[in-house]
RNA sequence: CGGAGCGUAGCGCAGCCUGGUAGCGCGUUUGCUUCGGGAGCAAAAAGUCGAGGGUUCAAAUCCCUCCGCUCCGACCA
């Protein structure tokens, strides 16, 4: 293919609204253009890639036994209020209504969906276990788009959905689709790790999401590596461990003034102790219930645990007056010990139990209290997990300090257990004539953001560096001269010996000085180079490098020898 | 949804404070020269200055309202 073709346009400079390196180089490329905010429209190049993509997805989800098909992405009202997620997700779908009224969303999953086909299609034992899946465009209303193709409103989704016969079956299928993913990511270049993550409102407790490690990415995952444990940080734990206590533990309570010192940091350096000797207690709002939390002092609350181990619907910091209703104070000096509302539910982090000698808020403005003793002092109701886990904090599996990464979640597989099928009724007949609700599992991968995750893990100052799999063109002919009838020849001939061969190939015929090329072919990314111009001719050939080497690695080859030797480099 | 910033040619920006006929770089088109890592010269096309309203003899510039976009936060099956 000639690139004076296709539509092909590069830029100089990044677009002012890319802030991640993975962005700017997809408009600069040419791969994207943005059409509005968290929308955008694949250009040819761009579309190549994603297209590649698909197919190894689809490759892979065929290989493990999945079968494709495609629903609507005009989803009907019902479908959601069977499952009660027309309220329960809510504000993130886009909710429309036809002429007659009736009310629809644009799938941002297809859970319903599937269920609902399950349901109608599969009366028999016989029939199970069955995955099938599908790659369709999914809106949701995102209240910040942002990162190109990371985080929009509209995306390329694989979603896959499993149903079996039992629990045993579920989880053998939860397993297939786990090392398809594993294939998938490989296949695309992508090092994707899997990590453990928190269900969210999607079902029991086992589910993986599969990361990119990078910078840019929007998750944290605490990850060991002693022994590999890594999980999102919404769900990530620590050997709890009981940190000592800075002041004797006999001591008696005592109240200090703190005037105007609100936050840890103001206390503790008005007091001249460390951030740790403190209790932080904060009032939540727990489905219209107030709730202390109690953390140590140098910590954040994990709400996600905080939200599961309570079993709340909704759950959200208490205002200011819901604060001093419940505890006779401002914020800032609020604390577990006879607050104002009695009856208050109090849990506190797991590395309090036992403590003594703490900080904590007087419940009464301007003061503290010192000395606190949590057995002997509070109603502590629970001590759980309820912290965020930190860089340092100990491994859970293998007792070695973790650290914190950052990653791009690019697939996510989950055990549903029955949450949709017994809201669905979706039965079917055993052996012994008996019925029994199919036990499910879904299984996402971001196509769309899946191709921005392997820009941001392959690229240098100059551009992309596509994985062969996957790139736009595996191979770039570089035509230095077109006018020049020799070397025209020479770059036509090797076209047609790369397609007949079945590699893609772009020509570069255009009418541009070579400087301008090279740098057009380092931005894209071709994995492989081939320079066709009279100099190179003159000293034996075209010359071949790769895109992730140096100049200096370049090999001058004979047009004849030229295929074989781009073969051995993809 | 809270906080901040931006909107001027396809892209990146200046001009706005202090009102007076719309500018620069890149890209595009034409011609000539050049030609191995984003060439030079000459010429040209392209903008209702985000929208609406107001103040003024006069508004890109001042005031009001709205819209869009970006960043931080909250949110994120």
């Amino acid at each position: 293919m000639k690139w004076s073709k296709i539509l092909i346009s590069t830029l100089r400079e990044s677009p002012a609204d890319a802030e991640i390196d993975s962005h700017k180089l997809l408009v600069r490329a040419g791969l994207v253009r943005k059409v509005g905010a968290g929308l955008y429209a694949y250009l040819p190049l761009g579309m190549r890639t994603l297209r590649k993509i698909q197919q190894i997805v689809r490759e892979e989800m065929d290989n493990a036994g999945a079968q494709e098909i495609v629903t609507p992405i005009l989803q009907p009202s019902e479908l959601w209020k069977t499952s009660h997620r027309w309220e329960t997700m809510g504000a993130n779908m886009f909710k429309l209504t036809d002429r007659a009224e009736h009310e629809f969303a644009l799938g941002p999953t297809a859970e319903e969906v599937f269920t609902d086909i399950a349901k109608g299609l599969v009366d028999s034992y016989r029939q199970l276990p069955l995955t099938i899946y599908q790659m369709q465009w999914k809106f949701r209303d995102e209240t910040r788009p942002r990162f190109g193709l990371m985080r929009s409103k509209e995306f390329l989704m694989k979603d896959a959905y499993s149903f079996d016969r039992d629990a045993e079956g579920a989880d053998k299928s939860y397993w297939n689709m786990y090392k398809a993913y594993e294939k998938v990511f490989s296949r695309c270049g992508l090092k994707a790790v899997p990590v453990q993550a928190d269900g969210g409102d999607m079902g029991d407790s086992l589910t993986h999401e599969f990361h990119v490690l990078a910078d840019a990415g929007e998750d944290g995952i605490a990850w060991c590596e002693g022994c590999g444990y890594a999980a999102n940080l919404e769900r990530a734990e620590r050997k709890a461990l009981v940190a000592e206590s800075s002041q004797a533990s006999d001591a008696l309570l005592e109240e200090v003034a703190t005037p105007n010192a609100r936050t840890i940091e103001e206390v503790a350096s008005f007091l001249g102790l460390e951030s740790n000797a403190f209790v932080k207690s904060l009032v939540y709002a727990v489905d219209g219930k107030p709730v202390m939390v109690c953390i140590p002092g140098d910590r954040d609350v994990n709400e996600v645990k905080l939200k599961r181990f309570l079993g709340a619907k909704n759950l959200a910091l208490a205002t200011p007056s819901e604060v001093e209703e419940a505890t006779g104070a401002k914020a800032g000096f609020v604390g577990p010990v006879k607050p104002a509302n009695e009856t208050m539910r109090i849990v506190a982090d797991i590395s309090l139990k036992g403590a003594t000698g703490r900080i904590v808020g007087a419940n009464k403005d301007d003061y503290h209290l010192n000395g606190v003793n949590l057995a002997r002092d509070t109603k502590i109701a629970d001590y759980t997990d309820l912290t965020i886990v930190k860089s340092g904090d100990i491994c859970p599996v293998c007792g070695k300090p973790m650290v914190i990464k950052r990653g791009i979640e690019v697939g996510q597989v989950f055990k549903l257990g029955t949450k949709y099928t017994e809201a669905f009724k979706a039965v079917y007949k055993t052996a012994e004539l008996n019925e029994k609700t199919m036990i499910m599992g879904c299984y996402g991968i971001g196509v769309s953001r899946t191709l921005q995750a392997v820009i941001e893990q392959n690229h240098d100052k100059d551009g992309i560096i596509w994985p062969s799999s996957i790139a736009p063109y595996k191979v770039i002919v570089e035509l230095l001269d077109p006018s020049q009838e020799e070397v025209a020849k020479v770059a036509n001939y090797l076209e047609t010996a790369l397609e007949e061969a079945g590699i893609d190939t772009i020509v570069d015929d255009r009418e541009e000085r070579p400087g301008v090329k090279f740098k057009d072919a380092d931005l894209i990314g071709f994995p492989v180079r081939v320079v066709v111009g009279a100099k190179g001719l003159t000293a034996g050939g075209v010359e071949i490098k790769r895109r992730d080497e140096e100049k200096s690695a370049t090999r001058i080859v004979s047009p004849n020898k030229a295929l074989e030797v781009i073969k051995s480099l993809l």
